[in-house]
DNA sequence: CAGGATCCCACAGGATACTG
DNA sequence: CAGTATCCTGTGGGATCCTG
């Protein structure tokens, strides 16, 4: 997984640093994938507060169907950014809780909402200037 | 456009809380929009060392096809962080140049990395652990 | 050279119904 | 409660061919 087939021309930038450039870009696409999708980043945040259970995460997040819960909750888990803990055998709880690898998410998330918002600004600056 | 339809719970952290969180994840969600998919990334790159031509981004990025090509460039032109500039009308050529709007991501773009070199790790890690 | 037009497939994610 | 199974649609993006 992660691992996507990208090809640079061999030219580019020289061999050598053509290499260096892929790799440097095979990270960055893994992040954008750990973030990418309509329910990644909400589940994420839902989970930064404090542990909950899928019926509670489903609830706060109220338009998200079960099916699409279940799936990114493992994807989160075998990313290691969630765990999921069984707390009650009867009847049966689990609780899905962020790792620290997960809270370190954060940090980028803040970066990303402030650009967001500087390019949300620029956006709509340059199309009221274009309709004057 | 950019303007997804998230709806979180009104009960979420309260009415007041919800609608800022609400409002931050359209932030994220908005840059994480102009990252995502198999070549804005390296559109970008190959743009922030000088501007090129279509022909030349083509050759470099080596398997993209003119059609992706095509929408990707109208896409970040859409979004500001190229510029499409007619440089001879005979024969035509045209120059793709990055805006410092879109040389702002830079920043963001190593942070990405710097994460995504740090969650390879772990995965990897993780998995060499599990099979011993 | 700089693309547009058309066809095609894989995958994300919603709707709905069912299960231990 | 904590999911799984099935069906369905929209979209991303490759392949191929065509044009000013």
């Amino acid at each position: 997984m992660m691992i996507n087939t990208l090809n640079f021309n061999e030219d580019y930038l020289g061999k050598l640093e053509q290499n260096i450039c892929y790799n440097k870009i095979l990270n960055m696409a893994d992040t954008i994938d750990v973030l990418t999708g309509k329910w990644k980043i909400p589940i994420i945040i839902c989970l930064s507060f404090k542990p909950k259970r899928f019926s509670e995460i489903s609830r706060e997040l109220k338009t998200i169907t079960d099916r699409t819960l279940s799936k990114e909750l493992k994807f989160l888990e075998e990313n290691l950014l969630i765990t999921r803990n069984i707390i009650d055998e009867y009847p049966l709880s689990i609780e899905y809780q962020i790792t620290e690898h997960g809270l370190s998410l954060t940090k980028i998330l803040m970066i990303l909402r402030e650009w967001g918002e500087i390019h949300r600004e620029r956006i709509l600056e340059s199309h009221r200037s274009t309709k004057i």
